[in-house]
DNA sequence: TCGGGGTTGGAATAATTTATTCCTCTTGCC
DNA sequence: GGCAAGAGGAATAAATTATTCCAACCCCGA
């Protein structure tokens, strides 16, 4: 994961001073790569050693090497395919200016989604599920229907799949659920009250509970003992958590075909489902 | 052109001393990131100074800028490969292979979703959701989640929406629908039995039919007063609908953001519900 | 309200790194 | 041989970075 990200997701829990400077090498990347601690510092009106403890707050063991890691981030960061613009939506714009920061910022998350998981961890998650004897999914609001549209894909591939939109029922089928099995559970915050009692319901039982949650430190992530994360612009008012919920698809999506390639005898599973709907076709 | 192009072009016309500094940093990027002027003379058993100087010949004001172009030239190299893929998931594809791809085939169909719906298309819909009186949705399978997730941000706006994903309730609601309420009917086929069923009896009743569906011709958009479309990839089998949901998802979206746009309260409205769920936040 | 433990963050300073100066040595040329 | 020019290193100045120490400021619990 890039430093840039990681930044971004602590910044709530740091101290003012550091967030200060967090905020400004998220602001202006590449003058930091230029400024020496004391001027870095002197932007920002704070003192040069708080520069250095920053760095070294953030794992790295010097002030070059945090450089390095901004340096690597700006360079990887994906290049922008035309006619895409990264940008929230103003109350100004017109339409083509609409469409294309719609399309940009679902682009952004779905990039920086996949950039966040590693591969070791996807792929323990994916052990995790392939093994698992029954999989519940658990999630409320925009993330249970995440929920339910992975339910819908695993099945098509014949996994045992539980999920409700009803939390009370997620809860009471949590409380059958027990070693061998999978809670997959997802939320942005990672603070919803009852995804997350579901998820401690079911660790405490013994299930493997994989936590999809943003980024930042929270509750969910916590009782997981598989993480995965998604990212997604912060502006939640406006955009009404759309790019957090592409986020979450595009993970699930991921984790689908993965299975998918696989699982020997995937494609004849979804034909065959494909081939049963489709007598209800006109 | 990069550094290490640069450093590899002058080797030859260098003093024997420059010439073995340019070598190390050619043979040895990534640890010369990582070696102070002195570090790295020591390597070779030169002079600290004589590195200094070497980058100044270079042509950059320090020994940190040369250290910066070799960060970022490093970095690129790795991306070589870099961006999104355009093409369909194979099943020898590796790890990065299969997410630029997966990556890039999502934002295909959401560039073409956006493209094929001229803005006039657009309008008129918005303006029929404006107007109405009472917004029934219908859909099924994948696309019953995604009317449901449209469903949430519509309420979130203070609409009088409706919504189930069983067709028979669906149906029975069609049922009392008339002038000024409108349906909303995804399908990307356009040959959901249901879905068509519903969306013929809204529009015996008087009701104002929005349809989504694909491009190609199909009994739902013929029944429908507006069409709107979604693009896919027509690979279903392997990728179950992937881009096809969020196709119809970008499209929802899209529409979400105009009605924000053009209705002056709307930000009001969708901060209250996320203060609201917010009490349901650990 | 009063300590006490923990944190934040800056000043001072030590340690390290970088840049410059200055000198010697070599080489090529007349 | 004498001279100019550049290579290259030692010494040193300048700068940058890292550490230490300390004051101020919470939070808590008593």
């Amino acid at each position: 994961m890039s430093v840039l990200n990681r930044i971004n997701a602590k910044l709530d829990g740091m101290a003012p001073g550091d967030r200060q400077i967090g905020q400004y090498i998220l602001d202006n990347p590449d003058q930091m790569l230029r400024l020496s601690t004391a001027a870095l510092a002197a932007e920002i009106g704070r003192s040069q050693s708080s520069v250095v403890k920053f760095s070294q707050k953030l794992g790295y063991a010097s002030y070059q090497e945090l450089k390095l890691a901004v340096s690597e981030a700006r360079a990887k960061d994906w290049q922008v395919p035309a006619g895409v613009i990264h940008g929230s939506i103003e109350v100004g714009d017109d339409y083509p200016v609409i469409l294309r920061k719609l399309v940009g910022s679902k682009l952004l998350s779905m990039q920086q989604t996949v950039a966040s998981n590693d591969e070791q961890h996807i792929g323990k998650a994916l052990a995790a599920l392939d093994r698992a004897r029954r999989i519940h999914l658990a999630g409320v609001g925009a993330s249970s229907l995440v929920a339910r549209d992975f339910s819908y894909k695993l099945m098509k591939l014949g996994r045992n799949v539980l999920h409700d939109s009803d939390s009370h029922v997620q809860m009471a089928n949590a409380s059958a659920l027990g070693a061998g099995d999978v809670l997959f559970a997802l939320s942005y915050s990672g603070a919803s009250i009852e995804t997350l009692r579901v998820a401690e319901l079911a660790r405490a039982r013994g299930a493997t509970v994989i936590a999809v949650t943003g980024l930042h430190d929270n509750p969910l992530s916590r009782v997981a003992d598989i993480r995965l994360h998604t990212v997604a612009d912060e502006e939640k008012a406006r955009s009404s958590s759309i790019t957090a919920r592409d986020a979450q698809l595009t993970l699930t999506d991921l984790l689908f075909i993965l299975l998918v390639q696989s699982q020997p005898d995937a494609n004849e599973y979804v034909h065959n489902s494909e081939v049963a709907v489709s007598v209800l076709k006109a």
